[in-house]
DNA sequence: AAGCGTTATTCTCAAACAAGAATAACGGAG
DNA sequence: CTCCGTTATTCTTGTTTGAGAATAACGCTT
C-alpha cells in the first residue's frame, strides 16, 4: 500500500536572519519542563553545544536573554526561561498551532480524493500522446 | 529597533518521504516557462545535476513522470511538463499561496505592536540584564 | 576535599549536501 | 560531418552542518 499524502509546515520568524523556529520552540519548552538545558538536549537528542549556540544566537538577534542558568548547587544547577523567553515561546507556539490547523484544512481542500483521481486520470491519458 | 519581524513558511508535501516542496515548484515553473531544464537551472542558480536528481527522486515517489525531455534537434532539445507535472505544480502553487496568505494574517494577529511592546516591558522588568 | 551534575565554551571530526566537471548521446543547422 | 545546445548520468570536490570530546568553573552533598 502506498504512503498517504501528508503536510509538513515549517514556520520561521525572521528578524533579518532567522530569529525563531520549531527547534527553539522544542528546546525552550523542554527547558521549562525539565529545568535544565542538559536534560532538554538529552530529551530531544540534540548536542548540548548546538543547543547552547542556538540559544546564544537567538538571544543576540532579539537583544535580550531567553534563558538564565546556574552552574553548581543542589542538583548541579539548571536553566530556566526568562519572562521574555516564556512569552516568546508561548506566543510562537500558539501562532504555529493556529497556522498548522488552518493549513491542514486548506490541504484537505486542495489535495482531496477528487484531485488525486484527476491526477491519476491525467497519467492514464498520457499513453502515446505528442503534446 | 533594527530589522522588522517577518514570517517565512515552508510548505512541504510528504508521501512517506518528502514529495513536493518550494524548490520543485520553482524548478517546474521555470521549466514550463523556459522549455528547458538547462535554462531553468541557470535562472534559479541551481546545478543541473542537482535539479535532475531532484526530479528523478520526486518522480520515483509519485510513480509518474513530471517532465519529458528531448536531446538534440533544433535548439539542442528541451524539457516540458507532463500533464501530471503541470497539474501537481499548479495545485501545489495555489495551495501554498493560500496557506501563506492566511498565515500572514495570523502572524499579524500574534505579533502585533501590542505584543512586541509587552515583550519589551517584560525585558525592562528584568533587573540587571547584563547579558 | 572529593564527587556529582550542571552551565559555559571551544575544538575536532564525520556526514550530508550541493556545485561543477566530465562524459556520452542526440539531432538539426551551418 | 562537425558544431551547438540540450538531456542524461556519474564522479569529484568543497562547504556546511551537527555531534561529541575536551576543558573549566561552580556550588551543594557526602
Amino acid at each position: 500500500m502506498q504512503d498517504e499524502l501528508g503536510l509538513k509546515l515549517t514556520v520561521r520568524i525572521y528578524k533579518g536572519e532567522k530569529a525563531f523556529g520549531p527547534g527553539m520552540l522544542t528546546l525552550l519548552t523542554l527547558i521549562e519542563k525539565t529545568g535544565s538545558l542538559h536534560k532538554a538536549c538529552e530529551s530531544m537528542d540534540m548536542a548540548y553545544s548546538k543547543a547552547w549556540k542556538m540559544i546564544k544566537e537567538t538571544e543576540r538577534l532579539w537583544g535580550f536573554a531567553l534563558t538564565v542558568g546556574d552552574a553548581g548547587g543542589k542538583n548541579g544547577g539548571g536553566s530556566r526561561l526568562t519572562p521574555e523567553g516564556r512569552l516568546l515561546t508561548e506566543q510562537y507556539g500558539q501562532f504555529m498551532e493556529e497556522v498548522k490547523e488552518k493549513a491542514e484544512l486548506t490541504f484537505n481542500k486542495y489535495f482531496s480524493e477528487e484531485f488525486l483521481s484527476k491526477l491519476d486520470k491525467a497519467g492514464k491519458a498520457q499513453k502515446g500522446s505528442g503534446n
